[in-house]
DNA sequence: TTTATGCTTCGGTCTGTGACGAACTGTGCA
DNA sequence: TGCACAGTTCGTCACAGACCGAAGCATAAA
C-alpha cells in the first residue's frame, strides 16, 4: 500500500519540536526573521538556520530577503490549514503543551490562524455568514445581497487585494473543531476589523482582543457570543 | 510563542516512513493485523509492534483483540481528514511517493478514504448534495426533500447505523483539493454503492471501481463525470 | 575604509530511536 | 498434550540528525 504521496516526509519535517515551534510562530501570520524564529524555538541562530532551510526545501515556509535580514512566512494557506487540523488532533488527544489557563482561554475565543479569524468569534462568524445567505453554494460564492451585507459593514470585495488565491476557503479550527472563513475574504474581514479598530493584535501573540465597542458591533452583525 | 496544543508529538508520529506506511494502509477503512501492518510497512514484527504501541498511545489508531489476532483501525475521522490533508500538501509540492501511473489516475478518480468515498467522484457527490438542496445550512444537515431523495436511492437514513458520530462531516480530498462527503451518511452512502453492485473496492488498494452500470447510475443521480 | 550585525557554512559531539534476532507469552488447532 | 502461529519483550547495534561554537560571508551603518 504505498499508494499516493509521501506523506512522511512533509511529516518528519512538522515533528522536530524546535520546526514545529517555528510553524506555530509563523501561524501568527507575520513575517519573521531568522534570529527571531531562533529564539522562538529556543535554539541558537546555527541550529535556526538548517531548520529554515529544511523547511524551506520542503515547501512549508517561503524566504524574503530584506537587506541583511531574512524574512520568512508560511508557504501559503494550505499550510495553515494543515497545522491546524494537526492543532486539533493533538488537543483532542489531551496533549495540550500548556495546561488551560487565561491565555488559553482567549486564543480559544478568538485568535489569528495565518491571516484570517479563528476560534469561537471565527466560527461564530462563518456561521453567520452561511445562514445569512452571504456565502451560497458548494464553492462558497459571495451572493449579491452578501455584498450589499458587506458594503453595509464597510467592506467592498473590490478593494480586496486581488491575486490568484482563492475568495472564499473554508479552514478547519483546531479549539471549536468546526470550521471558519478563510482565502482572501477571511483576510479581509480581520483586516478590516483591526483598521477600524474593533479589535487588535495582541502583541507576541496570536490572540485578538475585541474592544467592547468592537464586540458590540461585532454581535450586532454575527449574533450573540454565548457568555 | 508556544501556544496551543503540543503539535510536534503528533506530527513526529506520522513522519516516521514505517509509521506512514501503516497509516496510509488503514486509511484503506479496513482493520488490519499487526502482521499485515508490518507486511505493509516493509518491516520485522517485532519492529512494527513497536510502532503500533507508539501510534496507539499517541491516539491514532485503536486495537480491537480478536482471538490471537490484534485488529487496528485508524482512531476516527478526525485521523484520517488530517491525513488526508497531509497527503493533499506532499501531492503539491510533488512529493509523490510514485510517478503517476494508471493506477494513480484511478486514485484520483474514486477511491476510498477510511470509509467514505473520496476523490473526484466524491468530490462530485459531494457538490450536488449540496446544490441539490439535500444538505443544507452550516452543519450539513439533511432537508426534508434529501431524505426523499436519498430514499430515491434507495437508503433510508434510519437504516444507518446509530452512533455518536456526526451524521455528515466534510473531509478536504488531497487530489481534488476540494471537501467530499464524511461522517455516518458519506460511510453509509458508499457501502451502499458497493452493496448494490455499483462499485466495488479493488482488493489491496483503495481504488474504489464503478460498474458500467453503476457509474451510469451514479451520473443519472450526481451529474455527469468530465471524460 | 572600519565596525557591527544577520545569516550561513563547517567540523565535531552526542542523544534518540529505528532496526533486527532471539527468547517469551498466549491463543487456537490437531 | 503438543505444535503452530500471532504478538510482545529484551538486548544490542548502528545511523540519522539535532545541536553548538567558531569561522566565513554578506550587507548596512559609522
Amino acid at each position: 500500500m504505498k499508494d499516493g504521496p509521501d506523506i512522511a516526509r512533509v511529516a518528519a519535517l512538522i515533528g522536530d519540536p524546535a520546526r514545529a515551534n517555528i510553524l506555530a510562530a509563523l501561524m501568527s501570520g507575520k513575517a519573521l526573521t531568522a534570529s527571531e524564529l531562533a529564539q522562538e524555538a529556543g535554539v541558537q541562530g546555527a541550529t535556526a538556520s538548517a531548520h529554515l532551510a529544511k523547511l524551506e526545501a520542503g515547501g512549508l515556509v517561503s524566504p524574503r530577503k530584506s537587506g541583511r535580514h531574512k524574512y520568512f512566512t508560511l508557504a501559503g494557506e494550505e499550510v495553515a490549514s494543515v497545522l491546524e487540523a494537526l492543532m486539533g488532533l493533538a488537543a483532542g488527544k489531551g496533549h495540550l503543551r500548556t495546561r488551560t489557563g487565561p491565555k488559553d482561554q482567549a486564543l480559544r475565543r478568538a485568535r489569528v490562524c495565518y491571516n484570517h479569524l479563528a476560534g469561537e468569534m471565527g466560527v461564530r462568524m462563518y456561521r453567520s455568514l452561511l445562514a445569512k445567505g452571504v456565502l451560497v453554494g458548494p464553492d462558497l460564492e459571495v451572493s449579491d445581497q452578501g455584498r450589499a451585507f458587506l458594503r453595509g459593514l464597510g467592506l467592498d470585495l473590490e478593494d480586496l487585494p486581488k491575486s490568484r488565491a482563492p475568495l472564499c476557503k473554508e479552514c478547519l479550527d483546531w479549539s471549536a473543531r468546526e470550521s471558519h472563513l478563510a482565502g482572501r475574504l477571511g483576510r479581509g474581514l480581520l483586516t478590516h476589523f483591526t483598521s477600524t479598530g474593533w479589535a487588535r493584535r495582541q502583541e507576541g501573540s496570536r490572540v485578538v482582543q475585541f474592544s467592547p465597542e468592537g464586540l458590540r458591533q461585532f454581535e450586532r452583525h454575527f449574533g450573540r457570543m454565548a457568555s
